[in-house]
DNA sequence: TGCCCGAATGTTAGCGCAATCATTTCGGAG
DNA sequence: CTCCGAAATGATTGCGCTAACATTCGGGCA
């Protein structure tokens, strides 16, 4: 006796039929437009629960022109940072009410990025987050976002989208700076792929954290965030006895790095100290425990989908070009003073 | 001259107009229907690219009450397991022409569970994978399922909805095995949280290789899937001088076990050997480098969608109640022979 | 020449919902 | 009572698309 045409669910015209009303009152109880009497009210209720209605959000979203949506565009969940940033923004999207629609692009270029977002808006989202941390993409967002607002995280091109990330710069300058406050001469490092935004902007905060203590940057190890890359340039670096101190661009690599040293009888750190970038869970249990900078996803998520929030609700808002969060240094045990 | 109603995009009857003739035209134009002839459907074409037509896929949906699109539920996307199987079926979804929408839970209980699905189920999801790999929501799944597609991925309950998963179980005694080949007398275990199904798998394929060998299994220590439980099931374990090997059921709590051993000056494997479970792309780099299970997360989202894709297609296909993929066994170094 | 048939194209209707405007109802002032 | 204005409710329309049926057209065949 419930549903009222068997099978397929629930319409609002089965309610309005089942409550003796017309459909758009039924609607105005759903979306709590008020004017409806308080004995109708209770009766559409009571319909709805009879035969579990349930709104079908595609359909108002049609009308509506809006979706309650938001899309993430991302590359490579499987990265932690990337990762954690999208656990951050759904979490984020869904507590403003928000449904998520995520694309994974296959290969981190122009056209990937292009046909990502056009199948997100086919979707009808509201705005999207991409995150995109790659120089190839400069410009791929310009156009793209035309209509529907878009805010780039964790990294991106200046002037194209507004931006919300974590300050790569100062991040690597805690880290810099942590090492030479210690004694050391100088801080050698490992970076990540070139190719990647934040491998660059980590690699720029370490030479400028250098160059006001008045130290010129040794060359630069390149690595690709994997930990074999680290292992790597760990076994060149074990190999030059002058090296006292590291700064890696991630801890992944930071783990390479140390079972390299390790293999060579390098001591960590009264040899050699080590110092990461993630905070990734593990990090506290390497061996020694690593010292390592903190990147705070959660509110990444938050400051991101807020913003996204109020380019969707306000169409006049102008965001700022770039909303920066503070990492913090975690201190732990991978570094220490240079031996005497 | 582009666009008819400047500002929102061009619809299907733009189009039409544009190329002078019906909607219905260019609808068949775009989803191939054949019965146009070459210089209409050029036409057609032509008009599209010119107004930069894209087919709004909400209400393609709506009027064919499919989407197009999976929904994925899961919990906890930063644990290994469950991120790399969440980017497994976004990718095989994305292949196979769907998109993806995900719901995490915050809690992993019943009615998280409920209301994700629900709310999947307004977006009029054609199905869903949920990877809910908890005993307490037994159950939960039963009745949601109603008339739309459901797959559980990684782990579930017998007789609710199809299964596909990594066998948990096969994994724990190729991992078992290998430790009782070198001639351990017993193989010690620490667990995963007692309310994750594959914790209890893992748990139970130990103690059935086990007793297959005619050894009792020792007691259990528990863990809860953190590096820092098995850093303190580790320190335990030091203190034990009968324990010579040991069968971890992820890798991060491996992770914490090697500190633990490594700080009470066990070695590993002379002293105790250890195995994992993940095969993590960290755990080849710790120290030593972990012998480990390794399962195939990007097989079991293609395999899950696939069984997805043809439940959705085909309403009368009957899956098989469970399907599972093989793990393997990656032999590094952290296991060996005892010390005799 | 006329007829028939299949290919090409058009018309109508409706997916489920809400904006808009029209209509009814009702309580209270006069 | 009557009449008024605000509150409650309803009818219509259309979001963008496609299924189902209707129509037109052109060429082959008797």
């Amino acid at each position: 006796m419930a549903e009222a045409r068997s099978g397929r669910s629930a319409t609002l015209a089965d309610v309005a039929r089942l409550a003796g009303v017309s459909a758009m009152t039924v609607s105005r109880v759903l979306n709590d437009r008020g004017n409806v009497s308080d004995s109708t009210r209770i009766r559409v209720r009571r319909a709805i629960d009879q035969v579990r209605y349930r709104p079908n959000a595609m359909a108002r979203s049609l009308v509506l022109g809006r979706s309650q949506t938001i899309g993430v565009v991302t590359f490579d969940t499987a990265q932690y940072g990337p990762g954690s940033a999208v656990l951050g923004i759904e979490r984020a999207a869904r507590e403003r009410g928000y449904g998520v629609t995520i694309t994974v692009m296959e290969r981190p270029d122009h056209d990937a990025l292009r046909s990502a977002v056009l199948s997100l808006n086919d979707r009808m989202v509201d705005g999207m987050v991409v995150i995109a941390p790659f120089t190839a993409m400069a410009g791929a967002l310009r156009d793209l976002g035309r209509g529907t607002p878009v805010v780039a995280a964790e990294a991106g091109h200046q002037g194209e989208v507004p931006i919300v990330g974590i300050d790569q710069g100062l991040g690597a300058r805690l880290a810099t700076r942590h090492l030479l406050e210690f004694g050391h001469r100088t801080v050698h490092h490992i970076a990540g792929p070139a190719d990647w935004i934040e491998s660059r902007l980590r690699s720029n905060g370490w030479r400028a954290e250098l160059s006001e203590h008045g130290v010129t940057a040794p060359p630069v190890l390149d690595g690709d965030w994997t930990a074999k890359s680290g292992y790597d340039a760990g076994l060149r670096l074990a190999d030059d006895g002058s090296v006292t101190a590291v700064f890696v661009a991630n801890d992944q690599m930071a783990l390479g790095l140390l079972h390299a040293l390790h293999e060579r009888g390098v001591r960590v750190p009264q040899d050699v100290s080590v110092v990461g970038f993630d905070d990734t869970p593990e990090s506290a249990f390497f061996l020694p425990s690593l010292t390592t900078v903190r990147q705070d996803f959660a509110t990444l998520g938050e400051v991101a989908v807020e913003l996204l929030d109020r380019l969707v609700t306000d169409a006049a808002y102008v965001a700022e070009d770039r909303l920066l969060i503070d990492p913090t240094l975690v201190v732990r045990k991978s570094a220490g003073p240079p031996a005497t």
